[in-house]
DNA sequence: GTCTATACCACGATAGAC
DNA sequence: GTCTATCGTGGTATAGAC
């Protein structure tokens, strides 16, 4: 079972959950393609053997990650979709969320946002148009139907009020930034919603 | 000599050349570590002993591409901010430029913008603190100390800026765009000085 | 289920003729 | 400068004992 967590204790987790975890912090730290089985193997201290008992394959792990990750993302938008009321705070918190997520679990964003995963999983659809992300443009039109948000092409619309935050993250996960990328949601958020809302 | 436009007729380039269009396509087509050397000799149709004579190694065919590009889009750039007078001028024809790109040379813009060069080029800079990227950020800061622009986060106003216009042309470059991103340009463009502007 | 040992192959890189 | 042939390594995956 995969989470958005990154669990502490190595001594808790099955050996599934521990190959896993390695992989996604390998796979992130030095790439899908600079990380081999052995390298797995190493730092898991799960036999080879065992690995392909539980995987078919290299690949089957980075799938299992990327399918299992989406997954998950997508629930937590959907809860966050849930538990407010309008297009502006559903927005604000999902931005907020996936800020969050960014401090708390950096190497699962990396990988969902990040990691170039058509390279190694070539029959998965680009993360732009998987689950979490189809509903966060779901709630920009909602905001549109119901008038916060001026009319325009939804797509447009969409990167204009999450494209600068998810370009924090990206800088993030570069490193490049010099304080957390939470401590700047408020800014980014005016700017983004000044570019978007009615009036 | 590497330039941004993508030549069309082969039989005009030199072996440099050849190689390094061909490594190009390929590296944007399926990605760097999706690409063999005898990959690059079958496209290419230079010989392997050749394309040694030329690079010391594969890895050096990708740095020749990165740097020559970059240090072709840091002219762009430069050029870009002499020829105009007003930070929003300056701002709005750097966009238009990258998208410009984007449609004439997308495999130029997929590998410089997409991908992952930490990974097959270790010792490279992260492409956001390079010199157009760093250069944009310049012509940012000197719209707000003109007072074209608000107060803020520095980073905060660039990735708000150009944040959600970057963001179209990676969803152009993930094929999931439904018009050429040069044509959401205008809507974009509104949204996005909207959100820094003063007043 | 877990492990070690190993088969197999693709790839990057080199040697050396022309 | 250009080529073909080949070498050695390192990586994926399997075989098979326990």
């Amino acid at each position: 079972m995969i989470t958005l967590t990154e669990i502490k204790d190595p001594s808790q987790l099955s050996r599934q959950e521990l190959i896993l975890m390695t992989a996604l912090r390998l796979f992130t730290e030095r790439g899908y393609f600079n990380t081999s089985i052995h390298d797995i193997q190493r730092e898991s201290k799960v036999s080879i053997g065992s690995i392909y008992h539980y995987f078919k394959n290299k690949e089957g792990i980075a799938r299992e990650l990327f399918v299992g990750l989406v997954t998950a993302m997508d629930e937590g938008m959907d809860q966050i979709d849930r538990s407010h009321t309008t297009a502006h705070d559903r927005c604000r918190a999902a931005l907020a969320w996936l800020m969050d997520l960014t401090k708390r679990s950096p190497s699962v964003m990396q990988f969902i946002l990040y990691a170039r995963h058509r390279e190694f999983l070539p029959e998965e659809k680009p993360i732009c148009s998987s689950g979490p992300f189809l509903r966060m443009k779901e709630m920009v039109r909602r905001g549109m139907d119901e008038g916060e948000i001026r009319p325009m092409d939804l797509t447009v619309a969409s990167a204009s009020l999450f494209g600068s935050g998810i370009r924090m993250i990206h800088l993030q996960l570069d490193g490049v930034l010099e304080q957390p990328v939470e401590s700047y949601l408020d800014e980014i958020w005016d700017c983004a919603w000044r570019s978007v809302k009615t009036g």
